[in-house]
DNA sequence: TTGATATATTCCAATATACGAATATAAGGG
DNA sequence: CCCTTATATTCGTATATTGGAATATATCAA
């Protein structure tokens, strides 16, 4: 959020949107792809899965939160990450997700 | 996304689930409400807008992603920040908005 | 116990989302 | 131009989400 005065609704909006494209499993399993590096659509459908469309589909949300670059070339569409925060902000999410499931299973060693 | 190998199907699904309950305006209003400090239900509510079963039924959803803390004090429940690196995640995403609207401006000085 | 206050839950309607199938568009090779 | 390959778009359907209204639950005070 912005450092000190608060976000009026519009802007709220526009930060919901980019988590929103970060809020579903076929995006991520995207993501996730991507992190070895740049990737065709047709490579993207074979390693996610999923109709060709359906990654298309998905690809251009990705693309559209700024964080993910599409490129042509020739015949084809190349993605790839543009602004690696994107991870940065999966790692938060990963570990604190990692710290719950050790809590969970007693892992915890407090006195 | 964890460091090395690739997460399946259903941890990435818990991760989007964390993204999703960040990918609501009403929520991240909330959120920002609470970043000033605790706050109880009522509060919210005044401060947020909205009924107040939508709010309660919003609080539930951050509180589920372990970002946010519920406290019940007799008559009423104050909710919190319990992980401040949520706001790590919003800042990279204002600030990934901020540069947007500034290439949309023109405030670019590239050769 | 009764009433008042604070929060949670249920129910419902409107809207949004994810996905596959089919189709459209674009680029390259012959 | 025709054909093939690669990607995007449209359409329909099943499911999920948002939010208000009404109701339920809990806590405190008298």
């Amino acid at each position: 959020m912005a450092d000190e005065q608060k976000m009026d609704r519009e802007g709220l909006e526009r930060v919901a949107r980019v988590f929103q494209a970060f809020s579903d499993a076929t995006r991520l399993a995207i993501l996730q792809e991507l992190k070895s590096g740049p990737c065709g659509v047709g490579t993207l459908v074979e390693r996610v899965g999923g109709s060709q469309g359906n990654i298309s589909k998905q690809l251009q949300v990705l693309a559209e939160t700024g964080f993910i670059r599409r490129e042509k070339k020739g015949n084809q569409v190349f993605y790839s990450i543009d602004d690696p925060r994107v991870f940065e902000m999966c790692n938060v999410v990963c570990s604190k997700l990692k710290s719950e499931a050790q809590e969970k299973a007693g892992f915890v060693f407090e006195i």
